[in-house]
DNA sequence: TTGTACGCGTTATCAT
DNA sequence: ATGATAACGCGTACAA
């Protein structure tokens, strides 16, 4: 038998709700009592039931994430900063990988709905309508994290994707590049792959060195296999490459791994340059140079933010967050020749 | 405002009672009826509300998993498992992060049993006493994953270390391999690391091939860094080494770089097999051989039995899954010279 | 300061 | 086949 708040006012000769009262620090009880009441909850080893609590107070201390179908590596630190920040709010969180998939998703938002989360943090793909519509009838705060809305006014949390594919490419530029590729994910994706690639086209405009779209390649994804595949086609149609900028460290070491099978050595032939600063940055051989998203801060950030809409009830200001190039040793200094 | 099964119940002029049998299938309606109030919940757009359904079914479809502090690039495949058997299941899961902390475990604990979870899945790490009881108390069904009790019956999904390392280290032997190292994890580590060591050391016996304990080299655990640091130790201590049989596949990695750094070819001058056969294992130069563990189905084996010993309510049979060498490059065959 | 009683949304028991 | 109602464990308005 579990024991009850009922057992505890039973025990300390005090009625439920003065135990309530004390356990939720609402003023009306002397401090007498109060250390008989804490005495018994000690005593029985007491602990509210949180689903009860739930269902009358409405908060259920759960919050959802939706995560797509992109590189587990990559959203590792982001829900590590989601879960840690979360459990040191007392509460915990659901995680839901959508796969991308617009029917899972959907399902995934009723499983949340049915579970009564508190709030909803979106990640990594755009919000379609059908998606924001059903938020919007639970009525529950969301933010979005790593993506961003043009329809809709939702508080987001990001990095400047554009911004950062241009000081990618433009740190390439000073270090003597000239013939420099890039790896794109998918074209079609408006958060990280489209933006990207105009950072990286435009850095080359801004530098006046010519450019065409062929001197960016893609697959579907972000994958180590995609750059695996794509490495291949872009040095064979342009074989002058000294340098290429991958749109995320896998496709970077997938790039490293094709050169090596091709005997082009890194950084001496082709320099390198990644996104994310994930884990295995450090561990390729040469390590990786790569401009580091601050994930982890990402993900504590946006939890933050839905505490916040959770509690005051009110929105709350995006924000974008720095990027920032970590120097290894994938990419050669063209000017120390 | 929510709509509940009483605005269900009155738009169909039928009774709450009515549309919770129609809803949980229980016998006692008409076909009629059932029509007319499937209607209006479509209508409706009604769901159940899971968190009152949890009340007083003391089911909250939730299961939690204990993490410990591990390479989360190895606990990934395995949380995947885990996640995915469990929304098959319409159920959803807290992921906890222990840290290896005994305080933070216990606080864990606290938090699942709070929120009802109807079991735990316990992994990597040893069960100690005080856990155990705690659980014991909750009276939810456990499982652990990736670890065994030998002090408490518990049924447990895990593959057989000794053996693998066994595998491992027969692996090298057979390639012709004699002046092997080792680099393990915490060798207090009773579950992943003093087994590992001991498949180590009774290949060697059995093959008659003189070992000591200084061929074993160990850092705190099983990361990157780890092997970065060990390496160098090791190789120092014994220059003449052919192969090194590294305890997880971060840490082969990590002497793959420091051999590297060292000048050291791999797997000309010297062999490396890793443990695990995660992702990274086919994105270093060269692509890593190593003892693969199913981590995504042992998840999915996890959750399965949990899931039947909630709904059964009995326990379940343990389950060693089977290991396999996957041969990719780090490994040269010494008989084909 | 303290207690009584109702309600949260659902399932289960007992009538009808 | 169907409905009224207690119960799940807790919070809170209201009364005392």
């Amino acid at each position: 038998m579990t024991i009850t708040i009922k057992d505890v006012a039973k025990k300390a000769n005090v009625s439920i709700a003065t135990v309530s009262r004390i356990l939720n620090n609402k003023p009306g009880y002397s401090k007498e009592t109060e250390k008989k009441v804490l005495e018994v909850i000690d005593e029985l080893g007491y602990h509210p039931n949180s689903i009860a609590r739930g269902l009358i107070s409405k908060r259920t201390h759960t919050i959802g994430v939706l995560l797509p179908k992109i590189s587990s590596m990559l959203m590792n630190e982001v829900i590590r900063g989601i879960e840690d920040t979360t459990h040191q709010n007392g509460s915990s969180v659901i995680v839901c990988h959508t796969e991308s998939n617009g029917q899972k998703t959907m399902q995934y938002l009723q499983l949340l709905k049915d579970k009564q989360v508190d709030g909803i943090i979106f990640t990594s793909e755009r919000l379609k309508e059908e998606y924001y519509q059903f938020v919007k009838k639970m009525e529950k705060p969301m933010v979005l994290l790593s993506t961003e809305s043009y329809d809709f006014s939702i508080p987001f949390v990001k990095v400047n994707d554009q911004h950062a594919a241009y000081t990618a490419t433009e740190y390439l530029i000073k270090k003597g590049h000239r013939n420099i590729g890039m790896i794109s994910g998918n074209p079609e994706d408006q958060v990280a792959g489209q933006p990207r690639i105009n950072g990286f086209l435009q850095a080359m405009n801004n530098y006046q060195i010519p450019v065409s779209h062929e001197h960016v390649v893609s697959e579907d994804g972000f994958s180590f296999e995609d750059g695996l595949k794509a490495f291949p086609r872009l040095i064979r149609q342009h074989p002058d490459l000294t340098a290429i900028f991958a749109a995320s460290d896998e496709i970077a070491l997938g790039v490293i791994s094709a050169a090596y099978e091709m005997n082009i050595k890194v950084p001496d032939q082709l320099s390198v340059i990644g996104y994310d600063n994930i884990n295995i940055a450090q561990m390729s051989i040469p390590p990786l140079t790569t401009v580091a998203q601050p994930l982890y801060d990402m993900g504590e950030k946006a939890t933050e933010m839905i505490f916040e809409m959770i509690e005051k009830n009110q929105t709350v200001e995006s924000r974008i967050f720095s990027h920032q190039v970590v120097e290894r040793k994938s990419v050669k200094d063209l000017n120390k020749e």
